[in-house]
DNA sequence: AATATCTCTTGCAACGTTACAGTTTATTTA
DNA sequence: TAAATAAACTGTAACGTTGCAAGAGATATT
């Protein structure tokens, strides 16, 4: 038997056609006659032909796939947004390349430019730093990108966005309809775009509600870019033992308020008697806690979907009426939440 | 300003030299001299230059980069696992392809196929179905391969697995030194060999110790592929309901013991006092449910690493002693079984 | 039967890179 | 200083594919 893989020759040679044909039958460039195409379908299945992308990709200038960078992916809300952007790259018959970087903008820079080098068609930008560097790497201009859930100041930049302006707005004010006034805000250092407009709109909706803004009430705390669980328990014991109780605390992710909720709950608070929770992402595990916790429900596999959409009709030509792309999110209300009134 | 980009011609044109030159100096095959090394990297600056790696990939018959097969990727302990395959390939230069295809056996094949058409140098099956067809697609044999967490009848592949039988034994055995007897064992049907060797160790761990096995108490429920936490509440309350009440519950991923928890709850029974818990992963909440869930850890970052660094280590013509590479687990014991001696 | 019109097929060149064998230049040795 | 050796550089061909322009065969039109 053959060691050597078969290439577009040897199929010509064994259906007795040209390589010029075979290529065309594979592709779908131009009518094949049924008898040739016989010929040439037997001909791979006997050399066990595989086409060769890379070789493809030369010729073309481009291969079909998609490089994807994201700074986390052992989150489950970041594996699925992946998982989302996977699945219509899979339908759309493109490759996934994915970069992942702990939130290093350096080495962001560095696998943009790798995946560049391979030629890829698009890119997807997910969850990362701040730094927009990368997108003006010159080169990228002429490669098709989107991000998703990331925010980004420049206009012109198509993107798939969670409104968290709107989505914190709506649940801080959510809270302050249910009675409560001394509300905390936990959150990562404002690492990310995204957790400025869910800063701002936390804010906002204080402001607009007359209650007046205390910066002692926002705590940026590192520990939760390690672990937003601990994080959280360890915030909240901090604040509980210097003997402060908060009526209610909101967070950047339901990890940290779970966290939190385990820390009222050792230091002898009931929850939502003492004191109220509200989380962000809806993680699987959310309603299972005890109490269950109100949170804020994301799209997270749609907004891969619709980013790898979006990407494929700019790679096509088409764009969209408006660069920016927002998903809707829903406050799912549960357990976690008192009523004072 | 030049919008096609610059090649490795232009390169060698603007710094005066030969394009072999410039490829031995980005290649480091031979040594160039200190005044040449300049005027290349002047020219790469200038031109904005980088490599082509379809081109480098089509000369060299292969592309620095791996190929990853997942049955699921949005779930927290598979994400890891590819974040910990992703780590160690991105530090070694690797780029990674990767493919998810929900345990469609028909749809990994075609994806494998895919893949080898892109001239990657190896691959790594991750959690999948049975079928070990994959394995059999010929040309795959001229690629080194390794599988992570997947159960493997072929002795000669490469695997870096749990030893769930072990760990399953283990568990089970703990809960029967507790006192425990009338133990039920949650899973989704046996479509993984993972699974298997699980369920093995359950049953083994309970003949060891003259307990008899009884078909009643294996519960294999397909809800749990589609949502494990809601299946798993599902499954309890189902068994609750026919007045049946096991003195514990093993499970094959802690979401479904959080789920059955949580259904034992609303069923008015107290855990532990009236039924004991144990899952399987270690995922990053179980610390946090209420009460906390004993379960078993995992090395889920460590198993994706092993994976990539032995793939390397194939590629590079290095071969381990043994074809199996098995990690360790560890039982976590906290507030979810109960004593009843 | 000759011409026009379609359907199908082909050979050539090029995509950007690097291995190889060979050539030039610099350095050491006798 | 000439010869021998080492260091640095180069031209050519090939990797497997496809776009293009042009050719061959079959079928329809006059």
């Amino acid at each position: 038997m053959n060691r050597k893989k078969a290439n577009i020759k040897d199929v010509a040679k064994k259906a007795g056609i040209s390589p010029s044909t075979v290529s065309n039958y594979l592709n779908d460039t131009i009518p094949i006659s049924k008898k040739t195409s016989k010929r040439i379908e037997e001909a791979i299945r006997e050399l066990n032909y595989i086409p060769d992308n890379i070789a493809r990709g030369l010729r073309l200038g481009r291969t079909k796939s998609i490089g994807v960078i994201f700074a986390e992916i052992a989150d489950p809300f970041y594996s699925s947004i992946l998982n989302g952007i996977e699945e219509i790259a899979n339908r759309n018959g493109y490759s996934v390349l994915i970069a992942c970087n702990n939130y290093d903008a350096d080495r962001e820079k560095e696998q943009a430019k790798n995946l560049l080098s391979n030629n890829i068609t698009g890119f997807i930008f997910g969850p990362g730093g701040m730094d927009e560097d990368v997108i003006d790497l010159a080169s990228i201009k002429g490669t098709p990108f989107v991000t998703v859930d990331r925010k980004i100041s420049d206009r012109k930049i198509f993107s798939v966005e969670i409104d968290n302006f709107k989505s914190f707005y709506g649940a801080t004010t959510y809270l302050i309809k249910k009675g409560h006034k001394n509300i905390y805000f936990f959150s990562e250092p404002i690492i990310m775009g995204t957790l400025k407009d869910r800063f701002e709109g936390y804010k906002q909706a204080l402001t607009d509600n007359g209650i007046g803004l205390d910066a002692k009430r926002y705590i940026f705390d590192k520990s939760l870019q390690m672990n937003r669980a601990d994080g959280g328990y360890g915030i909240m014991l901090n604040i509980l033992k210097r003997n402060i109780r908060p009526d209610a605390v909101i967070t950047t992710a339901d990890s940290i308020a779970i966290g939190a909720m385990k820390a009222a709950v050792n230091h002898g608070l009931k929850i939502p008697e003492d004191i109220s929770f509200v989380g962000n992402n809806n993680s699987y595990l959310s309603k299972y806690m005890h109490p269950s916790l109100t949170t804020i429900w994301q799209p997270k596999i749609d907004l891969g979907k619709t980013a790898m959409k979006l990407l494929d009709d700019l790679i096509n030509g088409k764009r969209p009426e408006n660069n920016r792309t927002f998903l809707d999110t829903r406050l799912i209300e549960r357990e976690s939440v008192s009523s004072k009134i």
